[in-house]
DNA sequence: GTCCAGGACCTAG
DNA sequence: CTAGGTCATGGA
């Protein structure tokens, strides 16, 4: 390996993975942020800017600013999840064999929660591409800027001056990946209109009382860690524009139960097509197969589908 | 122009 | 329980 390529990249990190599909896990509807660029994954997790990529049987962090520990990168990336253990639970079935082998080294995320479901709020009748486009506005005009890799051009000056009334807009082309995503107190100060703006369109209300919840913390969302799975759906779904899909997404993606098997019209589809090639099969019941045929990780089986789904067939 | 998107919610049958 | 309308926006 070459020493560090980029300019201004002052920290890297080896880590030896195996059944590792980092492209197909940044890219593959659960995360929003992570763009593809000059041969390399570029994103933000929490306040670290990280640049990704992996060779055969390594994966490459960069930042710009030194890290002593890299354990969020490690629980946000699972490094040290057994993908076989995972595998092994799955259904032997032909449809399952199918996506597993179509995508070998998918992985799940452990995503921040608040980020998830600001982002799953957003998400509903949204194509992946728009859900892209409107989390990197409300990023760019309300996040905290952090330290880049790529060239910070920003002459250290007046951030803080942009009041709730003087809402600062991007003064010109601010890069979506030069800020971290808005916390509920930011947002939760904001207007409806200035949420619109950003092409949220009728998801805005809910996204901001979803964020002021959680500001008065008439929502704890740490706390939803020591709940069961059920008990943590019906606590997400107290929130407008919340409902199965999109709590069971936050479960999956955030909090890690893998028995969250999220359906949307993707899965659906999978689980008519491969399981129910004949008569068709009302959501109800396709609902009701899923829960008992999918097994324990059965939300990690429906990341495959949903992989295989749009990726593979059409 | 038409259809559809990692939906939720409300109403009517 | 199911079917249909509404919400906003922009790709395909």
């Amino acid at each position: 390996m070459s020493p560090s390529q980029i300019a201004g990249a002052t920290c890297q990190a080896t880590f030896p993975v195996r059944d590792y599909d980092l492209a197909a896990t940044l890219d593959s509807g659960q995360a929003f942020r992570w763009e593809f660029q000059d041969d390399r994954w570029h994103g933000i997790i929490g306040h670290h800017a990280v640049e990704l990529r992996q060779n055969e049987s390594c994966l490459i962090a960069e930042t710009p600013e030194p890290v002593a520990d890299w354990h969020w990168l490690k629980h946000y990336l699972q490094l040290d999840l057994n993908l076989n253990s995972v595998l092994a639970t799955f259904p032997d079935d032909e449809p399952m064999r199918g996506a597993v082998n179509a995508c070998r080294g998918l992985r799940l995320l452990r995503q921040d929660p608040w980020e998830c479901l600001a982002s799953f709020i957003l998400s509903s009748t949204k194509q992946i591409v728009q859900i892209r486009q409107i989390v990197a506005l409300l990023c760019e005009r309300f996040g905290e800027p952090v330290v880049g890799t790529r060239s910070t051009a920003s002459p250290s000056s007046p951030e803080k001056s942009g009041t709730r009334w003087n809402a600062s807009l991007p003064t010109s082309e601010a890069h979506p990946l030069s800020h971290s995503f808005p916390t509920p107190e930011k947002i939760a100060a904001l207007t409806e209109a200035e949420l619109r703006a950003c092409k949220m369109g009728f998801r805005a209300p809910n996204l901001l009382n979803a964020a002021r919840q959680i500001a008065k913390g008439k929502l704890d969302l740490e706390r939803l860690r020591q709940l069961s799975c059920a008990e943590a759906r019906e606590e997400l779904m107290t929130l407008r524009g919340v409902g199965g899909k999109i709590a069971d997404c936050v479960l999956l993606f955030a909090y890690g139960f893998d028995g969250a098997f999220p359906v949307d019209v993707w899965v659906e589809r999978a689980l008519q097509r491969l399981y129910f090639p004949r008569r068709r099969a009302s959501e109800k019941r396709l609902r009701r197969f899923a829960a008992t045929h999918f097994g324990p990780r059965a939300g990690y089986a429906q990341q495959y589908l949903f992989h295989y789904m749009r990726t593979k067939m059409k």
